[in-house]
DNA sequence: TTGAAAGCGCTAACAA
DNA sequence: TTGTTAGCGCTTTCAA
């Protein structure tokens, strides 16, 4: 059986509570009571034993991050950003796969708040039906007066929902590069969006088709992928010859797809089809042609979440805090021919 | 303040051993005082508190997995599939970045020992230096005697430190490679190993010595990089005009590093010199050429250690639990000009 | 500067 | 089938 205050207690030949003080450095003791203290720790490998702790504190040192899927790079770079900055506040961080499901989010969620956690920073795109907006809002609301932080991470708190955000610039950052797409000349632009009912999807269609508008493009298809590659494979083999000049993805993962449909078709990108995605993965500069794309710095929001919901940065209220989307161009879109 | 136990128990009317007992469901409640707790509960919006359990019933519903970096595939993979089966036995997962630090490692694990965690996973390469080994088999052991399952994952456990390990085939995979690169033709192959003193890099370099040694090709230069794609890309320019017709990097994201400094250098691949990687991450697909590569069941290797780490699986002592590597054979290699 | 003692919210004997 | 009660290991008043 591991080591208890008790233990160390006596074998330093002091009281529990002068222990604690010495664990905790919150109250001053003695230079030899503490030294004969650290002894007595050393010798039995005392653990603190964290749920007692918690317990006595009513406050744990874990925080909590939901993501889609943390193997999916954009939730991977996320979760790491967030958990390094919980590790530097001296804090675990839970990592918790939804897979999009909206029901398994609420469980996390409740799972996450019965381990009295510190902080839990919801990541990617929110569900958008009322029945989950105001399940998630309830639950929000225990979390809050519970004293647990809540921070969203590239998604919109829900309405009348006062925690801070970190909000991308998905709109923005879609609008640029459609416009950037017909720059180049494109006029029969496909689109290839995540999945309906997600904000993060919603906003990113809305910055295109607020690109055609403005510039006065005939609208055009919008097809439906998930955001995963696979998606976006299909999407790009029903796209192939259906006459488009350029295909602009939702994300760099579904962008992927559409290449290497293409590819198999034997069409050439840029030569036929321009392609552009959204993210700027790590792999986007690795395929061949290099991908055009949108970066979003989902590092940098990540660690700000995770700065607010360690407790170490402080924000009040339904604070949004912006984060810029770049336009990085690079070879997979060209003038059509 | 969150309802607790007590405010249950007094508002069905019953003791709070009655209302722990619907919870659990591990004794025998009669159907109408287990629906009027039910209505309590659900009145008080209750939530367990799950230090306190943890406290009285002496392990907690967490489990960790120590990882590199969450943001590399590598390791995303392996913290999804851990964490998907920790989910499935209603566990949390706690995911720590060491950052290949050896000493983060240690912190990592005494903090999860404190949380008295149902299990640890340790994932990558261990470090192979004796102050680190035995430091790390002497938490282990901790652990061990506080009831904590541990379970290496693509890593060899310390010497005589009887823990379940999940082994994947490093050295096999590396040899089937090299040879494979050989059978192609070449005879001038340069290596870019990972960091020295990693069980991994060793592993994957043996491999592909003994496959030099066994065809009695003349043995060539073995450079070090990090496992980082930046490293790949410092190799690559390094090994670009020295005259070797193909370079085998010790993982795929090395291996992207390498064929973009060759392409900067404008050296075509394959045609000029071939590349093959390591690992089959999911980009080895989408880069040009695609990438020749040992596949590695990572998810199924990460799922099989959660599920054993969460105690669905029961796993005694030092087994090894041997995962094949699969040569995947696609463009980057080909016989030399 | 230190100790005694009362909880924190739950589980699990032990009784009834 | 249900209640009583003694902890689990720690923090934190309150006294000394």
């Amino acid at each position: 059986m591991a080591a208890t205050l008790a233990d160390v207690a006596a074998r330093a030949g002091v009281s529990t509570a002068t222990v604690s003080r010495v664990l905790n450095g919150n109250y001053p003791v003695s230079a030899v009571t503490r030294e004969r203290v650290h002894r007595a720790l050393g010798e039995l490998d005392y653990v603190v034993n964290g749920p007692a702790r918690a317990l006595a504190a009513a406050t744990s040192e874990v925080i909590g991050v939901i993501v889609n899927d943390v193997s999916d790079p954009f939730f991977s770079i996320q979760a790491s950003g967030t958990q390094w900055e919980a590790a530097s506040a001296d804090l675990l961080a839970v990592i918790c796969n939804t897979a999009g499901s909206p029901s398994d989010e609420l469980k996390y969620i409740s799972m996450l708040l019965r381990q009295r956690v510190r902080g839990v920073v919801l990541t990617g795109g929110s569900r958008e039906e009322p029945e989950h907006l105001t399940a998630i809002t309830k639950l929000i609301g225990q979390a809050l007066s519970a004293g647990t932080t809540v921070v969203m991470c590239g998604r919109p708190a829900p309405p009348d929902v006062d925690v801070p955000c970190v909000a991308f610039d998905n709109e923005g950052g879609s609008r640029a590069l459609t416009r950037h797409v017909i720059t180049m000349g494109h006029k029969r632009i496909a689109y290839v969006a995540g999945p309906p009912g997600n904000s993060t999807t919603t906003a990113r269609l809305n910055g295109h088709l607020k690109a055609l508008e403005e510039q006065t493009i005939e609208k055009s298809v919008v097809l439906h992928g998930d955001f995963s590659r696979a998606s976006g494979f299909d999407a790009g083999m029903e796209l192939a010859d259906a006459g488009y000049t350029a295909i602009i993805a939702g994300n760099d993962l579904m962008a992927l797809g559409v290449i290497a449909a293409l590819r198999q078709r034997g069409i050439r990108v840029p030569d036929d089809i321009s392609v552009a995605g959204f993210d700027d993965l790590p792999a986007a500069v690795d395929v061949v042609p290099a991908l055009t794309t949108v970066r979003l710095p989902l590092d940098q929001g990540a660690r700000r979440a995770g700065r607010i919901a360690s407790g170490v940065e402080v924000v009040t209220g339904p604070t949004k805090l912006w984060m810029p989307a770049e336009l990085m161009v690079r070879e997979s879109v060209t003038p059509p021919r």
